[in-house]
DNA sequence: GCGGTGACGGCCT
DNA sequence: AAGGCCGCCACCG
C-alpha cells in the first residue's frame, strides 16, 4: 500500500484528533506524523477544514507548529479557553504546557 | 499536464 | 515559541 486514498487519510486523521484530551491541542505536523502523512501537515489541515462534514471532531483542539489557530476559524480560540487550553497574550496557544503528548 | 495555493514545518534572527 | 523566510507536496482550476 504505498499510496493510501485520501478517504483513508481523513478517517485515520479524524481518529487520532479524536484522541485528543481535553485542555490539550495537537499540532497538524505531529497527527500528520501518526497518519504517515507528516510532509502534508497542510492536507491533515484541508482534512480538518471539512471535519465537521463527515462527522462531530474536535478539530478545533487542532493547532499549527506556532500554537496559532486557524484563520477562518477563529470561534477555534474561544472553544480551547472552555477546554482548559492556556491562551498567551498574542493568542497562541501556550504549547510547552498545553501540547498533547501520544505517549501519556 | 501545468501553475498556483495552503487550517504547515523547520531553521534563523 | 515570537516573527520572518523558504521549502514541501498533495489538491484544485
Amino acid at each position: 500500500m504505498a499510496a493510501k486514498m485520501n478517504e483513508e487519510l481523513i478517517y485515520e486523521i479524524l481518529s487520532v484528533v479524536e484522541e485528543i484530551p481535553e485542555g490539550k491541542v495537537a499540532s497538524y505536523g505531529q497527527i500528520a506524523r501518526l497518519t504517515g502523512w507528516d510532509k502534508n501537515a497542510r492536507l491533515v489541515g484541508k482534512v480538518l477544514s471539512c471535519a465537521e462534514y463527515y462527522g462531530n471532531y474536535p478539530c478545533h483542539r487542532v493547532v499549527n507548529h506556532a500554537g496559532r489557530t486557524a484563520p477562518h476559524f477563529m470561534e477555534q480560540r474561544k472553544l480551547l479557553l472552555e477546554e482548559g487550553v492556556i491562551f498567551k497574550e498574542n493568542g497562541c496557544v501556550d504549547m510547552g504546557k498545553c501540547q498533547w503528548k501520544e505517549e501519556g
